[in-house]
DNA sequence: TATGAATGAGTGTTCATTCAT
DNA sequence: CATGAATGAACACTCATTCAT
């Protein structure tokens, strides 16, 4: 019910009724990562995410301090729904493969529905003040840190080699990024579901450990996917 | 002599002296690769290109005929050194796994050298107009071929799995690239080599043969690296 | 209970409660006062003068019709308060020389009290269009006519030379005024009561007829000032 | 020819013919003071002073850096006119009293002639952040010095009482203000040169001594005036 | 060719004022 | 009566681009 660090509720706003707030800044945020993601941050005014929003710009002022604040809080959301979707794929589940599986699946997925927002993070994270720009830092390492933990449980059961975790989650990370990324080039060879199953090959025969393997062969056939 | 597509003569200028035009675009570009790398490209205006330079805000306009051709240019020469190290880390390699080693390390080293421009074109690719985006694009194609064909090298030799060639090519350069983009990140657990080394250990683990296996852990042993 | 013409009565409220309105409008002012002098007209905000009075913006408007209004509100107030110190000094006193000086002390401190608001008053007339402005106006009239009558009085008396009244009177006036004006320097000179001294010394000089000369100085003696 | 603090040379311009800078900054400030004299700093935008000073608005921030800018370089001519005025008129006179009646008025004259100029002074001093104030102080200090030397030497030649002579000075500097402050009033009772010559004589017979008297009779019946 | 002064359209932001509740 | 969220016109300031020299 509090608000954490690092989250959208760190922008304050000069109205108070908290429900209004939350609505008025969904609206302004929906309008937001739509334009920003198609037209740019620097091409898109706010009078353009006002009218798309349907309210006036003077409005968008009394919820947000700058235009960076607009691009901080969408750039935030979007961080945000990574760092919802997984936990939500991994529950129910204790396999650690199982998970580590999940996880990359559901990162995956949720990059890929929201494409141009994932390409809007990379394009434009830079071009917030380093203090504001930390906390978009923040919430990325956090989402990693998921993938870190199922990454680091395989490997704890015997299951993957003894890597070193956090590099390789940048690789797990920077696989899903790149769907969205060089989706203008990737859509061409292969569908969202295929790019995962070959993306979890490819980890699978870096990282499996004989072991590992068998465990993954067993799910793959029982798994349908 | 003739201008090839996806090159920087495909920007005309209003000057025809040919080696004025080289003189003058190489010093717009390396102050502009410097200034939009660094602030980004909006924040930086034509007249700090030109004062960095040294020559007029005017004087760009006749080498050029907008500031997105700056970025074109610049963007293009970050690109056009990538495709020149590879090939000169090639020269006299045979061996196809010595080949695909030394692809990678070049690639990940120009980056590391050229990083903030990596990042560069990371962040403003998309602020170019569709038809000088392409030219982006052929170019990055270009790039990823050589790297796509030591790939398919060792698979043709037998010595790596028969993967999608072009999948994993994307996996190859998106870990190159990474380097620079989440170098804020990777510069506190790692410096560049082993950074390169652990991925190639990655990718061999990804990709080998069982006969490819044997050639890596012999080329291991007599190479330093 | 008749609105007189100059008075704070003539702008028009909304709600018909006097005494509401009377009690609303203090506060406005009040604020409005207080924020004008310090920060001026044009860079206080009616929503800080809401603040600072512990109401709504909105509300507001139902006291006045204009920022301007707020602006003449306060303006009026001071001059009032001028005019309502200079007779209540007076009061009491009937020789001509007593009066003259009590009436320029008075003013001198009503101007020290409200040295700020003085200012403003210098500062804001000009803001105001032209038909309220000329309510200022006829205020400061009347209140000169006050220092007015006092110096034909003197000069009725064969105590002062026979000066153009109105000419010497904005002497006076100004003589007080510039203690505000000019605060920022004659606060390092002397304080307000050496102030009123030297100038009541200076006027002394410069008006008094051999006759009047005597008796003041026989007022300089008696009265401790 | 180098440009002093407290100048209007001190701020700074983006364009470096010094020639230009004057020729510009004089058609910008003609403009401004003309402007802000009637229709006050704020209610006067940028591009009104652009247009009557037929350039673009752009412009005017290649010779200022600030809407403020334009402001103190305003009331600076202002001010700046007074200094020339006066010594202009002293020059050649060496008797104290012609030197303390020729600086009087002069500096009512320049008044008159800048009447509207000499209430934007006044309006719209504290408009200036603190530092940019303090130029306007010094100025006026300065100003306030030629007055005081006058003064200062007709006391010393035994002519006039030995009264505070920076307290007096504010008398007379506040007397020729008074004549743009009040002129909606005063331009009733007399002309100009009316106005002088009761003032002349109102601190004549607050100041002079009888040694001085003598003299000022003399002056008087010898002087046109 | 090169310069750099000039332009003026474009944009973030503010704030007096309104009005539904 | 009072509120305060919403509006939208207004304005300072920037900067890509031009063009006379």
């Amino acid at each position: 019910m509090d608000s954490k660090p690092g989250t959208v509720h760190d922008v304050k706003a000069q109205v108070s009724d908290e429900a209004l707030v939350a609505k008025r800044r969904g609206q302004i945020i929906a309008s937001a990562v739509e334009l920003f993601s198609h037209q740019g941050f620097y091409r898109t005014t706010i009078q353009d995410v006002a009218k798309k929003a349907g309210v006036s710009a003077g409005l968008i002022y009394q919820y947000v301090t700058d235009k960076e604040d607009v691009l901080l809080l969408a750039l935030l959301s979007v961080l945000e729904s990574y760092k919802q979707e997984i936990p939500a794929a991994l529950e129910g589940l204790s396999d650690p493969l199982e998970r580590f599986v999940a996880a990359i699946r559901a990162y995956c997925r949720v990059v890929d529905q929201r494409r141009e927002a994932t390409v809007l993070a990379y394009r434009s994270t830079k071009s917030l003040p380093d203090d504001r720009r930390q906390l978009i830092k923040d919430c990325e390492i956090e989402t990693n840190g998921m993938i870190a933990a199922c990454l680091a449980n395989c490997i704890k059961a015997g299951l993957m080699r003894d890597v070193n975790v956090e590099l390789v989650t940048y690789q797990l990370v920077t696989f899903a990024h790149s769907w969205a990324l060089k989706h203008w080039r990737l859509k061409e060879l292969c569908d969202l579901e295929q790019y995962i199953a070959e993306g979890l090959d490819f980890f699978a025969q870096a990282l499996l450990t004989p072991k590992g393997r068998r465990q993954w062969e067993a799910l793959s056939t029982t798994t349908i996917c």
